[in-house]
DNA sequence: GTCTATATATGGATAGAC
DNA sequence: GTCTATCCATATATAGAC
C-alpha cells in the first residue's frame, strides 16, 4: 500500500516535471525550429540544469516528438466536424472562428506545426496522408454536397479549407508581420478585426448569388 | 588596359561563384532556418570546400544576410502596384495572380521568408516596420477609396492583403502538407486549382452586392 | 533526483601550403 | 583560388558523486 501509493506520487511529480519542461521546450522549438534549438536553452527554461532535464526525457529528439504528439491532439483533433444538418454558412465560419482563436491563444503550437512542415515535414509526413487526409477528405465531401444541393456556392472544398487554414494561421505564424504592418495601434485590435474580416469574407464566398443575390428558391 | 580587363573577369567568376553559393544557400536555409543550416551543406550543394566557400563569403551570416537582401529586390519590390485608375477587381485578382505564381516558382524563397518571420524577424523587423509598412499602406489606402466609392464591397484593406498573402504562400510554404491532402492525382493541378480557386474567391469577396446582384449605378 | 565534470561530436572559422 | 589541417566554441549526452 505505502509502496504503490510512493510510486504513484512519483509518477505525478514526473508528470508535471515533463509538463514544465514540454512548456519550455514549445516555446524554444517553435522560435528556433528543431536544429536550431539547444537543450540548454530548454532547461534554462524550465529551470533545471541540462542533465537533469535529460533524466526526463532521453534526448532532444524524444522532447520534440512527445510535443508532436501533444500536438496532434490537443490541436488537429477538436478541429473541425462540421455538421452536416447545420446551417453550411454558420457551420463554415464557426470553424474559421474556432481556427482563428486556436491562432491567438496557441501561437506556439501554430508556429511549431509551421517549423516542420516548411522543412517538409520529416517526423509528420505518414500523418498528413493518413489521418489528417482522412479527416480533411470527410469534411471536404460535406462542404462538396453541400456546394451540390446549391446550399452554398460553387467551390473547391479542399482549397477552400486551405484557404481557411492559411488566412487564420497566418496571425500566428506571421504575427510579427502583421504588427509591424499594422502599426502599434491596429495592433491592439488585430484579432477582433481578422474575425470580422474573414467571417465576413468566407460568407461572402460561400453565400449563394443566382444573379439576383436572393437566397435559392429551394431548401 | 590588360590589367584592368583581368580585374574585371576576376569580379566576373567571383560573381558567378557567388550566384552558385547563394543558389545553394537558398535552399538549405529555407530548409533549415538560419541555425539548422550548416556552413558544410551549403559547401557540398554549391561543390566547394567548407574553406574554400568562406573565400567568397566570410561567415554565414553573411550569406544570410545576402540572401535576403536579394529576397526583398526581387520578391517584394516588384510586388504590387495597384492601378487606382483601373477596374479594381481586375487590379486585385491579377496581384492575386502573380503572388500564387511567385509561390509556384520561387518557393524557396518565399519559405526563406517564413522562417525568418516565424523566428521573429530580427534581421527584417526595421524593414517590416519601414518600407514594407509604407507600401502597404499606400496599397491599403488604395483598396479603401475604391470601397468608399463603392466600386468594391467593404472589406478591411490590411486584412483584406493579409489574405491574399496567406493563401498564396500557403501553396510554397505548406507545399508538403497541400500535396499529402490533395494526394498524388489532384496535387499534379494544384497551382492551376489554386489559381481558379483563389481568383474566385476574392473575386465573391469583392463584387459589390447591394441586395440584387447588379453591379451600382455610379461609376 | 540533482548536481559537477567530462567524453564526444559537430560546426564556424582560420592558418598556411600549394 | 583552392586545398589540408586545425583551432576553438558550442552542443549532445553520459559518468559518477552526493
Amino acid at each position: 500500500m505505502a509502496r504503490a501509493s510512493e510510486a504513484r506520487k512519483e509518477t505525478r511529480i514526473q508528470r508535471e516535471k515533463r509538463e514544465v519542461i514540454l512548456k519550455a521546450a514549445l516555446a524554444e522549438f517553435a522560435k528556433n525550429g528543431f536544429r536550431g534549438t539547444t537543450i540548454d536553452a530548454i532547461a534554462a527554461g524550465a529551470g533545471l540544469s541540462k542533465p537533469n532535464l535529460l533524466y526526463y526525457f532521453s534526448s532532444k529528439e524524444e522532447i520534440y516528438r512527445a510535443l508532436l504528439c501533444q500536438l496532434l491532439d490537443t490541436w488537429l483533433e477538436p478541429l473541425f466536424r462540421l455538421d452536416p444538418e447545420g446551417d453550411p454558412i454558420a457551420e463554415i465560419t464557426g470553424y474559421v472562428r474556432r481556427k482563428l482563436e486556436m491562432a491567438r491563444d496557441y501561437p506556439a503550437e501554430s508556429r511549431l506545426f509551421a517549423n516542420e512542415i516548411l522543412r517538409g515535414a520529416p517526423r509528420l509526413k505518414d500523418m498528413l496522408e493518413g489521418p489528417l487526409k482522412e479527416i480533411v477528405d470527410r469534411e471536404a465531401a460535406v462542404i462538396g454536397r453541400w456546394a451540390e444541393e446549391g446550399r452554398i456556392a460553387p467551390v473547391d472544398p479542399h482549397h477552400l479549407i486551405f484557404s481557411i487554414w492559411a488566412t487564420t494561421q497566418h496571425y500566428a505564424d506571421f504575427d510579427v508581420q502583421v504588427r509591424a504592418v499594422l502599426g502599434p495601434d491596429r495592433s491592439a485590435t488585430r484579432f477582433a478585426d481578422a474575425e470580422a474580416h474573414l467571417v465576413t469574407l468566407f460568407e461572402r464566398v460561400l453565400r449563394r448569388t443566382d444573379g439576383n443575390g436572393k437566397p435559392p428558391e429551394d431548401s
